[in-house]
DNA sequence: TTTAAATAATAGTATTACTATCTTAAATAA
DNA sequence: TTATTTAAGATAGTAATACTATTATTTAAA
């Protein structure tokens, strides 16, 4: 028997399911290990093909483009987040312990997930941190955005600010807050191992230090 | 007469100086006009010729290649920034207005500066909101940070830190919170214009609610 | 005035980002 | 069981991109 966790995607991302069959899974699979091997811009459906030991024109049968298919990833990232946090803070009654746990999930390297199969989210966390923001800084976002592509952001940003708002119902930038905390969760981390002065984590260059940071950042900015 | 800002750049950012000839100065004025209206990845070397009325070839010979070119343009605009947070707080003596003033400089649209006759610094600043990410999201990042291409990032980000420190001297993040108000000034404008949901400005799409949030956010912070 | 340097003009190459077509293999429906 | 749809594999082709190289022409400095 086995658990398996389906995350429901923008039909209009894909030509066909990848989800549905083995090559397609495949697709998703080498995909997430070559963008983070080689980065997004060298990052091709020939070399995406040949790691997989199908045609380039196979990988075409499912995705229109490599823009797509990097929205695919990162929101399919989102929607996980998104169900972890709920999932991991349904049991917490103090809106500062979720709100603190939240922090945690965002800024911590995950654990491959074993409850879906073809998708590794260590890499995937790695991915996000250095590609994610390439999913929206595009030309097309305002089209990508009226085809919903970034609901699953958006989704998540309204989570978080939830939580921020049940710590302190009177503060007024909820969504600014969540979305600050979810990029700056990637970025710091960023710049902790590629840009150290940026950062005042250069020695340690440890994650926990990030959780301080943005833990002192956003209990007093919501004055808790 | 004519007053001149002359900003010293790194040279191995480029293969011939642009700022010592015409077609120089054309080929950074018309790339910062093609990079915003086509975006950088549609932005290529063929069209900048064509814009300028030169070759290809031409373009090579001063940048080997289009991210050594936006590295350049966004290096420049860092470091015009930093002059500008220079000039415009060396009369204030209270600290707090002084960040005050560099988070009002950070999230403004600039207005073109006439001192330095090639460059439109308010469509800059339009790129640096789009594109500025891109500079050092990608996988030669450590390459090119050997190459010292990120300081005037970093002296940007330490000035600010300066600031926040002279604010309150035990603060913990001085660089992070710096990086982060610097990030945040592009992104949450980019989230107001293009995905509003990630924001609370969808209303009013002005960028004065975003110095507020962020004034709210750094001084809560640094508890002023 | 000579000479060197910068630019313009042109051509060429490997790779990228696709589109199209045709064949084969596997699954499913009649 | 056969017929038929459907997915996958194999191959080819094209326009554009990201360069490099070569030669001719103009401009500027010695």
């Amino acid at each position: 028997m086995k658990l398996a966790l389906q995350i429901n995607m923008n039909p209009s991302l894909y030509l066909r399911d990848p989800e549905g069959t083995d090559l397609g899974k495949n697709i998703i699979k080498h995909s997430i290990q070559l963008i983070h091997d080689t980065g997004f811009e060298a990052f091709t459906f020939k070399k995406l093909a040949e790691s997989i030991g199908t045609t380039e024109a196979g990988v075409y049968r499912y995705f229109e483009n490599k823009h797509k298919l990097l929205v695919y990833i990162i929101s399919w990232y989102w929607r996980w987040l998104d169900f972890q946090i709920g999932y991991q803070t349904k049991n917490l009654t103090n809106p500062v312990s979720k709100l603190k746990k939240v922090i945690t999930i965002l800024a911590t390297t995950v654990e491959d997930d074993l409850m879906t199969g073809h998708v590794d989210e260590s890499i995937l966390h790695q991915i996000l941190i250095s590609e994610g923001s390439k999913a929206f800084l595009t030309k097309q976002v305002n089209q990508d955005n009226k085809q919903e592509y970034f609901k699953p952001y958006k989704d998540l940003c309204n989570t978080v600010g939830e939580i921020i708002l049940e710590c302190n119902p009177k503060y007024k930038y909820p969504h600014s807050l969540a979305s600050t905390i979810i990029e700056m969760a990637h970025l710091q981390n960023f710049f902790m191992n590629h840009l150290p002065l940026l950062t005042d984590f250069s020695k340690s260059k440890d994650e926990k230090e990030i959780i301080k940071y943005l833990e002192d950042l956003v209990f007093n900015t919501i004055r808790i």
